[in-house]
DNA sequence: GTCTATAATAAGATAGAC
DNA sequence: GTCTATCTTATTATAGAC
């Protein structure tokens, strides 16, 4: 059974997302709970808190689900692809939170910004480990890991701008398609320039 | 020397790229400029026509650049690269406006917006093109080339989001990153499909 | 914990003089 | 083409009763 303050958060994302932040006003929340605008402020200190507590339990869950996706893989291959299927799939899951979290910065104080930047940070960092991991085993290319590693979330958080549930493609569907993507983009130099080297040694690890 | 109305575009570029769209009022923008906010409704109906009228002139260039970058190139995977470098060097070398074009749509009215989607559309469908011609002529391997596309597009469009122009890379720098990791990830199943197949046939084509 | 009522503020936009 | 002055409206947030 799902508490007032519950339900104001879980109706301020559909709305947020419908309309975005700025778009919507605390009336139209208090509406969507079947209360009175006043009593928002009984649960949460203003607007502007609630954007903050509904990105902070989204950066929260974002970062469990990577750590969890991790703890089932152990070669760095495996832990890439990982990764990537634990991002995809939680951007398109969860998609309203997602989408307000990538888009909706703008909204935030700054304290509460640099809160959410820092633990963003965290997230990308645990990718970019990744890639270095990958490079430094010879897995991948040498690489601008910093850049790499934006291109590779930007590119999979974008599925929560245009992703429908009850689309063309389900959510597995398109983590397979961008797992290959990525992991091809990544390994593809290293692939020919090894069989450039060594066709024999290469085709040995084909 | 520019025109007022061309003072206050430039004004407001720089504002609602700094601040946000929702965050700069009319009065900000006069201020920036010099004059009294009445005034600059006498070269902008409202706010929101101002926003319209840089997304669209953005849109425009953005298409003239691609066209001219592709008329240099004939092959398909030079075209596709040229696709790739004015797509990338656009969004660095005019970050502001291609931030703003691709964040504060939420700003337009209905109308407006679904004016800005189909050139947007138009964008994305010679993107499609190309893929759909290198899948065709076997260079690239087979794909999904809707979400392929997308995925392409915004991996560089997010450059306008983090691009420092004092900062370690040149836009030259980035464009060459974002080239590679796009072709490579096209073309890398292709080729180690190919190799798998036919190593002979293949070592000729590399 | 929710209500009614209202304060405080700020924004987009217009009227009309110069 | 720019100004001063003002209108209109909407929003966030608070006070205090129940």
């Amino acid at each position: 059974m799902a508490s007032m303050k519950d339900t104001i958060k879980s109706v301020a994302v559909d709305l947020f997302f419908r309309k975005g932040y700025y778009a919507t006003s605390i009336s139209d929340i208090a509406r969507g709970c079947g209360i009175q605008k006043a009593s928002i402020y009984y649960h949460f200190p203003g607007k502007e808190e609630l954007l903050f507590s509904i990105m902070q339990s989204t950066m929260q869950d974002l970062l469990s689900s990577l750590e969890n996706h991790l703890a089932d893989a152990s070669d760095i291959e495996g832990r890439m692809r990982a990764a990537i299927r634990s991002h995809v799939s939680f951007h398109l899951n969860r998609q309203k939170e997602t989408f307000i979290a990538t888009s909706e910065l703008r909204g935030l104080t700054e304290d509460h910004l640099s809160v959410i930047v820092a633990r963003r940070d965290d997230y990308e960092r645990i990718f970019q480990e990744l890639i270095r991991q990958g490079v430094d085993q010879g897995v991948y290319e040498n690489c601008d890991m910093k850049i790499l590693s934006y291109a590779i979330l930007t590119l999979c958080t974008a599925g929560a701008f245009w992703f429908r549930p009850d689309g063309r493609l389900s959510v597995d569907e398109i983590a397979d398609i961008y797992e290959k993507f990525v992991l091809n983009g990544l390994m593809a130099a290293q692939a020919s320039r090894a069989f450039q080297q060594s066709p024999a040694e290469f085709a040995t690890r084909t």
